[in-house]
DNA sequence: CGGCGATCCTGCCGTGGATCAGTTCATACT
DNA sequence: AGTATGAACTGATCCACGGCAGGATCGCCG
């Protein structure tokens, strides 16, 4: 029955218990279609009086440019994320948001956003607690590039992948369809695509995983996930907290 | 007269206008006061029933062990940050948290906390707020460790460090009173202790900031602030939103 | 059909930072 | 004063990863 809501209904689901009130809320903010088309950035970085998005469907990006020009992609959304929450908090974006596919987002103004935060003290904490998850997954991010080499930081981030599209059942953990190239990669392991390409190769060679474009096989979950030191808890919740 | 009250509320007061009784409700949260001492840690990786704390006085790192015994610092907290409110959400830690100087810490028990959140709103929305901000400074840290070479990555994490104890009234553009030690430094940023050192004295020698046991000095701000691509954007905030 | 732009793949060499193996310095303890 | 301890500092060596350059493959479009 869930599934008949939305993506981020069935993401909040698994943290408070949502009533049909509280899904009703969750519906008027989905009034405002929008559509993006691949490559044309739907956030700034430094723009202000920006609105926030809930992505529907297709795959986007975050991230952030250096002077250099490198750029480093901070996490990759997928339907039932928010977009540029933080660039309404903060009033002004701090970072870049690409589209990958064609994207569908439904735009939520920061009137409305706060007025639901007012009205439905439940939902504020389900997006809290989100907020917490996405934080939580930045951070495994962060430890991958500081403390992980390639090998394990790649296999970590296929895994989460791995994880994140199977709790809205868009992947098993056998594999998952996946739009990203090896520059997606590099961009967001903090490694050249030529270095990545060596890593993927070893995955595939030893038998862990294959990187397809379009289409990501994990071979063997369990000796991937003791490369990877990959622990799920920080993904997993064994039922809602506020019932 | 925030200053009268806790630093929690200090911060909070940059997002939302607190009422009095916002602020009486903060102050409830500070009953059960905590101390703990330096190097013993309040919160571990895998433990369940975790409290939350409210740092009240003190610095703790929070951080993550990895398999071959290096570790990831991953934030430093100062007062008025919260300790551990992932665990909650999560209901298990996914880090250790430790002291690094003597600590003072009020428990919030996961009840009072979900309450709170029910019953006021507009503390619940600051607190996203506050757990935004956070995630925007583990943010910074990744693209830090990604995209920056040494250098510039730890001049930008003096002036982050700098500008959060600003914010709350512990330093200024100068410098800073600093407990870390260059071990600290270098499980943060990812680096060995020794490269380190060596990246301190070439500030030091450019006459960019001097790091000594207990006192960060900045020399050249402009200068420091430019070698890092420091941005404080993501930290700053032109007065409440939520008036 | 042939040309063009992405993407993937490979070899070779340069380098930033890790690691090892120390020395110096400061404080604290006896 | 003499010893212990922990932090700061230094030089020599090594290796994971980046940069560059060239080539293979595929799909798209005229």
């Amino acid at each position: 029955m869930l599934s008949t809501h939305s993506p981020l209904a069935r993401k909040l689901g698994n943290f408070v218990a949502l009533s049909e009130s509280d899904l009703a809320v969750l519906d008027t903010l989905h009034r405002r279609r929008r559509s993006f088309a691949v490559g044309r950035d739907l956030v700034f970085q430094g723009q202000t009086h920006q609105a926030v998005y809930i992505l529907a469907e297709g795959w986007v990006c975050s991230y952030k440019l250096m002077r250099d020009g490198s750029r480093q992609i901070v996490d990759f959304q997928i339907p039932g994320d928010f977009l540029g929450l933080r660039s309404v908090l903060f009033r002004t974006a701090d970072h870049n948001i690409e589209p990958l596919t064609p994207v569908e987002a439904s735009e939520v103004l920061e009137s409305e956003l706060l007025q639901t935060f007012a009205d439905t003290p439940r939902l504020a904490t389900a997006l809290l607690w989100a907020a917490s998850r996405d934080e939580a997954m930045v951070v495994e991010h962060l430890v991958g590039i500081g403390r992980r080499d390639a090998r394990e930081r790649t296999a970590h981030f296929l895994l989460e992948l791995s994880a994140r599209l199977t709790l809205v059942g868009r992947g098993t953990r056998d594999g998952f369809a996946c739009p990203l190239t090896q520059y997606h990669l590099a961009d967001a392991l903090g490694l050249s695509s030529v270095h990545v390409n060596r890593v993927l190769r070893e995955l595939r060679e030893d038998g862990l995983a294959t990187f397809q474009t379009g289409q990501v096989t994990i071979h063997d979950f369990d000796r991937l996930a003791e490369l990877a030191e990959f622990d799920r808890a920080y993904l997993d919740q064994e039922g809602p907290l506020l019932r």
